[in-house]
DNA sequence: AAATTAAACAGTAATAGTTCCTATTATTGG
DNA sequence: CCAATAATAGGAACTATTACTGTTTAATTT
């Protein structure tokens, strides 16, 4: 992969923030230093850096969001003002430990685990 | 909510799989019994069964995916195949207890709470 | 049973997020 | 410096989903 100023500028926004930010607005705030920069730009260096294991890509419902946290974390999403928290736990009675630690409320929990099932062993 | 013969039949198609179909999927199914449906009937039908608790929407990356089984479980996620297979389990030591259990190589674990932050007390 | 009312409909247009395409520009190894 | 080619900007295309609109249908009232 080779050197880029817009993906260099796009990593460090991503890695500026740790509010899970969207493509749209990381396209925003790189446009301040690359006025004319293309959102397709933005898709694609993202994805390359994802690739590449700068950053990882999290599905918030149907969007896209990316995060610099690489370490294995859970988020924490507030269904009132959209915020995705980081959170680092042990699995045990999740719902409870997250009330007394985090005062969050967990009105639904979703886990997905992907992998590889034993159809292709 | 009045009764409509597409929501009847929309919701009986989600209740005859377990392979958590898509609207694209139900809209074909439901197609061989009303050959003039629209997809956004279909859409705007699960709406209305997820609302009223028939059924549950679950986001496999950026699409929708609808769920009968309204028991709080989780879901495997096979990236070779695409499959989405039910688990339940008391959440300890997840990924052994899975690949034991379900002979599922977990790759990656995406765990999501919803619910309400302590800024909204 | 006919008339009335409003929910649900089919068909289609619109939207949003993302990916693809192409001619041009920038990086880099020699 | 130059040639090779990766990356870019800009815009078209694509996909899943929602919104709009005139028509049909289910339920309620005469
Ligand atoms: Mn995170
Ligand atoms: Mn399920
Ligand atoms: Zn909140
Ligand atoms: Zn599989």
């Amino acid at each position: 992969m080779r050197y880029s100023h817009q993906r260099e500028l796009i990593k460090q926004v991503v890695y500026s923030t740790n509010s899970h930010p969207t493509a749209d607005w990381i396209y925003d705030q790189v446009k301040s230093s690359v006025p004319n920069i293309s959102l397709g730009t933005v898709y694609r260096n993202l994805k390359q850096l994802n690739n590449e294991g700068y950053i990882r890509t999290i599905y918030d419902g149907s969007i896209a969001r990316y995060d610099w946290n690489m370490d294995s974390h859970y988020h924490l999403k507030c269904n009132t003002c959209g915020d995705l928290i980081d959170f680092q736990l042990p699995n045990d009675d999740l719902k409870k430990t997250v009330k007394r630690k985090f005062d969050f409320k967990v009105l639904d929990v979703e886990i997905t685990l992907i992998g590889k099932c034993n159809k292709h062993n």
